[in-house]
RNA sequence: UGGGGUGUAGCCAAGCGGUAAGGCAGCGGUUUUUGGUAUCGCCAUGCGCAGGUUCGAAUCCUGCCACCCCAG
């Protein structure tokens, strides 16, 4: 068996690879044409070429999808450039500026790793004859001996791990997918690089979403859609209004800059306490401020769930409620009907609707949902 | 125009003769491969205005102005 489970020799067995244009993609196919197997590069464009040419740290426009093709031509393996920015800005974009408009905070790598590039770029890689497709993404694939499935897990290097990015992962796509990164250390991967002599050894890691400049996500929002952006009122809990908002898709729950909210609104001693978004509500255009305690959450209610796991029975896991954080331990409950609960054993603060909730049984990526609302058990809010 | 009160940064506010606390907001950095959170730093040569007393005044005195309350 070759190194991607196949029972063939590596140049018998056709990879395609996804290639954003980064250090990892690119590592991942110069390494797979080094161990013989016949690579086919794939890069997609997905956005606007011109205005992204200068951006660091992007991928998938201008610069990076000529690096991609220059490591393919130095490497000596084929390579594509697929035009997908309309896919792109059907599955993505008009996502991403929907969930805003409706007060929500959508994760768009979660989308574009579900639509365009585990969907589309799959369906792809199968219409080419392809055994499997492979990404640079740190995850690891790890088939359980018992019984001989694919199981996700997290990376080794748990500082790189994008497994919270990944948890829509279907079963049958993760049976033709290959993340050879996964075990590695991101270090290594740059050493790679650089003996390679790639391109792009040295470009920096990609953060941010890649098609939002600046960091400035509702400048994008705007563009797509400049009646999204209306002002309307900042109004307490207790039904004061304290100030204006430039518009509700400029804010998220739990989000305390930018409000421009000043001190003396209390009363007495939490007279000058910081105020943080804790409802967004589109149909009134308001967005709904109070203090942090307000934000108090301990039951996540999930929809759109995606399980790599068959076992639907109530049950102890870790669940990430953000990329960047531990998993926080919790009691899982699913409905059937691709929704669930999660009853966290420990209050957590800023859980907004439109993030993900992503459960593990310890390494193990069980899967997870998108969330659709929140509450809390001892003090439940008013409907 | 009788009496009382208050005027300190965008907001709340400490200070009560010794050379402007703190918080909120704002700005900048760090952290972060989603949003956010968190964290660190910066932020009044000046205390309604004008004089005076004093070695020294936001703090005491005088006048003026503004706002608030009570009484008419």
């Amino acid at each position: 068996m070759n190194s991607l489970g196949f029972n063939k020799s590596e140049k018998d067995t056709r990879v395609v690879v996804a290639m954003s244009g980064g250090v990892d993609s690119s590592v991942t196919a110069a390494l797979l044409h080094e161990q013989g197997y016949e690579v086919i590069g794939m890069t997609l464009q997905l956005y606007d070429y011109g205005k992204a040419v200068s951006r660091k740290g992007a991928c998938c426009a201008g610069q990076d999808i000529y690096d991609a093709r220059r490591v393919a031509e130095e490497r000596g393996f084929a390579h594509y450039v697929l035009d997908y920015e309309d896919n792109f800005k059907d599955s993505v974009m008009s996502d991403f500026v929907d969930s805003y408009m409706q007060g929500h905070t959508p994760i768009p790598c979660v989308r574009c790793n579900q639509t365009v590039k585990f969907r589309d770029l799959l369906k792809v890689a199968h219409d080419l004859g392809a055994d499997c497709m492979a990404t640079g993404h740190y995850i690891q694939r790890v088939i359980n001996p018992k019984t001989g499935q694919a199981e996700l897990h997290r990376a080794v290097d748990l500082t790189k791990d994008q497994s919270y990015f990944l948890f829509a992962t279907t079963q049958e796509q993760l049976d033709f997918l290959r993340f050879p990164l996964g075990g590695w250390d991101k270090s290594v991967t740059r050493d790679h690089a650089q003996r390679f002599g790639l391109v792009n050894a040295d470009k920096p890691d990609s953060q941010d979403i890649c098609f939002v400049p600046n960091g400035d996500y509702a400048s994008v929002v705007r563009k797509i859609k400049p009646e999204a952006e209306q002002p309307g009122d900042i109004v307490h809990l207790d039904g004061r209004v304290l100030g204006k908002h430039t518009g509700i898709i400029n804010y998220t729950i739990g989000q305390r800059k930018g409000l421009g909210i000043g001190g003396g609104h209390g009363t007495d001693a939490n007279a000058n306490d910081p105020f943080y978004v804790v409802r967004i509500d589109p149909a009134h255009n308001k967005v709904i401020v109070g203090p942090k305690e307000a934000l108090a959450r301990d039951m996540i209610y999930l929809n759109d769930c995606n399980w790599l796991d068959e076992d639907t029975a109530p049950r102890r896991v870790d669940v990430k409620l953000r990329s960047v954080s531990r998993a926080a331990p919790a009691l899982l409950e699913h409905h059937g009907d691709g929704t669930a609960t999660l009853m966290l054993d420990d209050l957590q603060f800023g859980i907004a609707p439109g993030q993900a909730a992503v459960c593990y049984d310890s390494s193990r990526i069980l899967g997870g949902g998108w969330i659709s609302g929140s509450d809390n058990a001892a003090m439940p809010l008013a409907a």
